[in-house]
DNA sequence: TTTAGCACTCTTTCGATACGAGTGCTAAAT
DNA sequence: ATTTAGCACTCGTATCGAAAGAGTGCTAAA
């Protein structure tokens, strides 16, 4: 167990490196101002933490550095909950003011603002539209042989997607099936669109349409959409302010991966836990050793829908952009809630 | 003016240069196979290029290295017509076999393409849309205060905007109102529909309708599409295995202007002229000083609708990255304008 | 006109040295 | 029993000089 002064002195060091960088040594821990111990005191306890597995050396003779066993605690145990300036809160809440835009650019904005207000990298997964409801199906006819399938959900997002028209099928007869579409379709959540457009439709289609079968399938191609939400990365660049992404490599190896959409769907996979922080080789991607993600899933009603994270290095400044990631998830989750939760 | 020899000489510098990304030696030059001139001539020569200003020494005694005039010579006089390989022929060409996946997909592969071909970063301007003419205008109400509008264009686009409905308008009016705008707006280029909008429809709408000015205004801000194509970057990382972008604060730089979307749209502003090539400084934007950006338009018809581009450092593969750019741009002018240009 | 030869320049590398920051340990002080 | 002062030791960094290597420019010979 940890003595009072070892909790201390582990907070101090992290506080200190996360500011500066550098390694911490024992003679300028005690030349703080809070801090009346000894340097060789310090050295005592420092030896103690790194036996402990909190502290690391770069080298022999170097002061210390937090190893990741020493962040995990820090985040866990010693920090320090932050609170956020009133602009800051301003800003936030500024974003969904206006529903004009959509929610895409909405989703956008938080990206953006969450990587400017933190200087780190932001990634936010958009809301999946699983929940969103048909409100209106449409086929528009382009040419001879290809039509635009049109969902409108009750949230009023639009998916839209080209398919191909069978050929000599009567413009009345798409228009008939339409009708049929959306009296059967109305109201059914888009994850369960694909399988009931044949069941409910088709014994009706038949009746009524020759050659509906054709259309019919081109349209259950077309209505896959994707099962979940879209990805926003903001400032990207973010990492090479910092010191420890001086080496090129290193660099390349993150950024190569946040060019990789599949990589990030992995890493903010929605849950229903709170605020996570994975730190450096706790992050089951490569890329990932010299970096830490804090995420947040934000919701509606009770169902996960969607990710804020941050991506930044290791020393990164955990209590800030924990109260940050916290605050923007709650409020996302308020405002959201609040405007689709209308069946439940 | 240059003599064959010099000529031959600043080729063979510039394309070791480009190569070896290393200062060429007077020696080194005069060991290749195809040189027969000693050492010595060489050192006679390329002092007189640098004199010229087509060479440069990084120092006093070091090797020599092209200068931006050097390029630029070696681009408009002394390039090697390439070829592409029967493969990335087939790679190109394949890109728009099918049509399923609408333009938007396609254009993505094309930037995915160029820069896995090129292993440079790869900048392509989507379509403008201005010439495609509305096919179908919707209006479909979300709830008491929201509708969302939906233009379908001839090419199988789709663009919606959420907008505000005013208080107490009844369904049947907003149906009058989509009939009137179809009959009225169909076959209107989307450059024009906005103009047209008033023009064309306030009459009759007057006449029928109570209430319809605001739905209109509120529509004609909606309609405002974006004039411009929208921008496919990739490769973004590609730049980092440049040897002259060891030095983290030049990757910076070009990052930074690589997600800022104006500066990528000056670069590439679609335009009549072929292959355009821009060496170093001769890009106004300061962050492309070390880099090299070659572009070319795309056309439906003679109308220049898009760009693409491959963006790498100066010492870059000009004659195989033109060839590539050359011969991609006429494919998709050849095809969009087989697929488009229904009008002229 | 070309080229061999040579002195000279500049970068890079290597070792040696000195300096500074920091540690660990021992022994004295509290 | 803790804490701390003192000191030897380690290691990284910076500086210097020397040597090697690549390359140039110039002169004079071919």
């Amino acid at each position: 167990m940890l003595t009072d002064r070892q909790l201390f002195i582990l907070q101090i060091i992290i506080d200190d490196f996360i500011r500066s960088a550098q390694p911490v040594g024992s003679n300028n821990l005690a030349k703080k101002e809070d801090v009346s111990y000894s340097p060789a005191t310090i050295r005592n306890e420092m030896a103690d933490l790194e036996e402990m597995g909190f502290l690391e050396k770069t080298h022999t003779s170097s002061g210390r550095i937090p190893s990741e066993k020493g962040y995990r605690y820090y985040v866990d145990h010693l920090l320090a909950p932050g609170s956020l300036a009133r602009s800051e809160q301003t800003a936030i809440h500024s974003i969904f003011r206006d529903r004009q835009n959509g929610l895409e650019k909405a989703v956008q904005n938080v990206a953006t603002i969450l990587s400017e207000l933190t200087s780190y990298t932001s990634i936010v997964l958009g809301p999946k539209f699983n929940d969103h409801k048909v409100k209106k199906l449409q086929i528009i006819p382009i040419d001879r042989e290809t039509a635009v399938a049109i969902i409108v959900t009750d949230t009023g997002h639009v998916e839209n997607r080209l398919f191909s028209l069978p050929e000599r099928i009567a413009a009345a007869d798409i228009e008939k099936m339409v009708n049929i579409l959306n009296d059967r379709l109305a109201g059914v959540p888009l994850s369960e669109l694909h399988g009931k457009l044949y069941k409910e439709t088709a014994k009706l289609m038949k009746r009524h349409l020759q050659n509906y079968e054709a259309v019919l399938q081109m349209f259950a191609e077309a209505a896959v959409g994707p099962s979940t939400g879209k990805l926003f990365i903001g400032g990207k660049t973010n990492i090479l302010n910092q010191p420890e992404f001086r080496d090129v490599e290193k660099v390349r190896l993150v950024m190569n991966m946040m060019e990789k959409e599949s990589d990030i769907y992995e890493l903010v996979r929605p849950t229903k836990a709170g605020i996570r922080v994975k730190i450096g080789t706790e992050n089951a991607e490569q890329a990932m050793e010299d970096c830490s993600l804090i995420t947040a899933s934000y919701s509606v009603g009770d169902e996960p829908v969607g990710t804020i994270a941050i991506l930044g290095p290791k020393r990164m400044e955990y209590s800030r952009v924990i109260t940050l990631v916290d605050f923007l998830s709650h409020d996302m989750t308020n405002v959201l809630t609040r405007l689709y939760n209308t069946s439940s």
